[in-house]
DNA sequence: GCGTGTATTGACACCGGTATCAATAAGCGT
DNA sequence: ACGCTTATTGATACCGGTGTCAATACACGC
């Protein structure tokens, strides 16, 4: 049955170890030696390995046992070169939290194994004259596979708009839907405020307040309207008195907990849109001598280490960054492949992790 | 003056301008597209992108006003395809926490800014049966132009001797020299132990503890001989019995924490090795019901965001991480080109940073 | 036996740069 | 004016893949 002329496995092997004692400089294979071994065209050895169905398929066995038994792997410059785009995914983020950078990282990079793209980090700064420049330079030369662009440059609508003009495949990850789903990974900001919200109205509180995040971000303003959707499903209101404007930082969080707490009469508890400003409000009552959670009650958002770091241990409502990533990562690949499986989550959802911060006002406090 | 036939700038402008109306597809020049409106070849054209001496000064300005004119930029691939290399930095670590590899990345990418390389990063795992073989093909197919090594991984000799095998330059970053200087940034670490002991010294605390990390970490070494170095310039000694082995993680500060608060007498100072293990012993004590830093002064290693998270903030020793990577990344840029500029710091140098964690021990505490 | 369709393969140009080496022009001493 | 340097430039191959399109072999229907 076998094709005339089918020269026989040993034969080829043979000719690979014949080629690997030749190869002085021990010089990594190329297409052309594994054409020259195998006796056919590059064109064929090209058609293997990009798994074209045009094929013999006992040419691509012949081929295949070549391509292992000398470690062939395709060059990726020059097959991007070829291609007109590279093997690289970008990653576009000014969030400054280190951990949320490295979870996401990690998601990607967890997307990524054993698929050959590597992965290009890049720092930008929306502030930057040249920021759009920055960008649209370094996907254009570097012909990036595709970019994942994290909160809050991800909101940035002339970044997407680059992105669509030098046609590069990019994932958005945010807090609501800006994009067509398949282009965005959402993470639900709203429902998180809304647990963190319902956490401490089933704890009785009654006084409640919150310090949020810039109100240009988006985030900051989901996270503060589901909180106040959550307190609103058991008629609690969050009076603008008792919101203190902070800017996801730490310190910004400590100037914020020491303003609520001057109030008159104070939060019983504090809901922070993220673990860094929990943080600084934790801090700034353990200053004043408030006890937490009996006097006082603290929710923070995003579960990064410092959550438990601290003490009492923060509760918290986590969103599950590196899983995000990777879901980033993997709708990024699927670009261009089938578009049959549709069942790719794009949608993940944050929960509550109740801590020591909070538990329920002590007596009397509440007597609004 | 002008040399015969040279044409004018105003005839180079025009021929810009009439090239980017023809440009129907708005495609990206080439180098191609810029020697034929300059009327040159090509290989001139590449003399001048790459600053050859061998070109005529009047041509060199000519085409450099078309460059910018047309906003050529020659293609990393291309190039790379023709160099066998890449305009890639990679970086590889192994380090689990976050804001390490985060500053690390960032020094690097400060260094890199500008220069039109990018940062690639690739974790590893040294316990994997296909650590080394990863590395190498990472670097391999890549063809990274250099990587960046940080601890633990960068002392792993296997790993340098893959990185020497491939030809890809390399600088490692690790707590002592182990290679030659030019190959690494060292980071002193043992002179941080030995400020933390004499700090705890200075203060007058006679029983001193410490928790350690992995003895198969270098830097844990360092940190521990460094501090009993520090303690021994006031002879005090680091008593067998007051070293608790920890692995670099919370929880194992936590639990060492706790172990050496049992101790009786139990040490008046604790030194952790790196802050997550300091915010351990912290949160150990306050279970205990132990106040710091009146009964236990805690010094940490590392100058992380939790030292000031945690209360009392930590005293601690830092380390210049981001600094270390920026470093890192002009040493490896550097390599190829004039080695005159040896005055290169490839040496840093940490610091100990007095927070509310530590202090003088109380009263006839330290009835020795 | 012949026309036609299908499966398989290869020749060749091309992606956008760089290296080699030869070609040409200009400068200079005598 | 002539031979010899030195300065400047270009023709061409090459890096390692991919696309196009033509060529070949074979099966099938009639």
């Amino acid at each position: 049955m076998a094709k005339k002329k089918r020269k026989s496995k040993k034969t080829f092997l043979d000719a690979c170890r014949r080629w690997k004692s030749d190869n002085s400089n021990n010089r990594k294979p190329t297409i052309n030696d594994v054409a020259a071994l195998a006796g056919v065209s590059k064109k064929t050895i090209s058609r293997v390995i990009n798994a074209s169905p045009l094929v013999n398929p006992s040419t691509r066995e012949d081929i295949q046992l070549i391509i292992d038994e000398i470690g062939y792997r395709p060059d990726p410059q020059a097959r991007g070169l070829a291609l007109q785009r590279s093997y690289l995914i970008g990653m576009i983020y000014d969030n400054p939290n280190p951990q949320y950078v490295v979870n996401v990282q990690q998601g990607i990079l967890d997307g990524l194994r054993g698929t050959g793209f590597e992965l290009v980090v890049h720092p930008c700064d929306r502030k930057s004259e040249t920021f759009l420049e920055d960008a649209r330079s370094f996907v254009e030369l570097q012909k990036l596979y595709g970019v994942v662009v994290t909160p809050s440059v991800s909101e940035d609508e002339r970044l997407a708009e680059v992105l669509r003009e030098v046609d590069c495949q990019y994932v958005r990850i945010a807090s609501v839907a800006l994009d067509r789903d398949e282009r965005m990974i959402v993470t639900n900001d709203r429902a998180g405020g809304r647990d963190a919200g319902k956490h401490l109205a089933e704890l009785g509180h009654k006084r409640v307040a919150m310090v949020t995040g810039r109100r240009s971000f988006r985030s900051a303003r989901e996270r503060r309207e589901g909180f106040e959707e959550g307190l609103g499903e058991f008629d609690i209101e969050l009076a603008p008195g008792y919101v203190a404007q902070g800017n996801y930082t730490f310190e910004s969080g400590l100037a914020a907990g020491a303003e609520l707490i001057d109030l008159n009469p104070p939060p019983t508890a504090i809901f922070a849109a993220n673990d860094e400003m929990a943080a600084g409000v934790v801090q700034s009552a353990l200053i004043a001598g408030i006890n937490i959670p009996d006097e006082l009650s603290v929710v923070g958002f995003d579960n990064f280490q410092t959550a438990t770091r601290i003490w009492p241990r923060l509760t918290t409502v986590e969103s599950p960054s590196r899983q995000i990533g990777l879901l980033a990562a993997r709708q990024l690949l699927q670009f261009g492949h089938d578009t049959s499986d549709k069942g790719l989550h794009n949608h993940t959802t944050p929960k509550l992790i109740w801590r020591k911060s909070s538990g329920a006002p002590s007596e009397g406090s509440n007597n609004t």
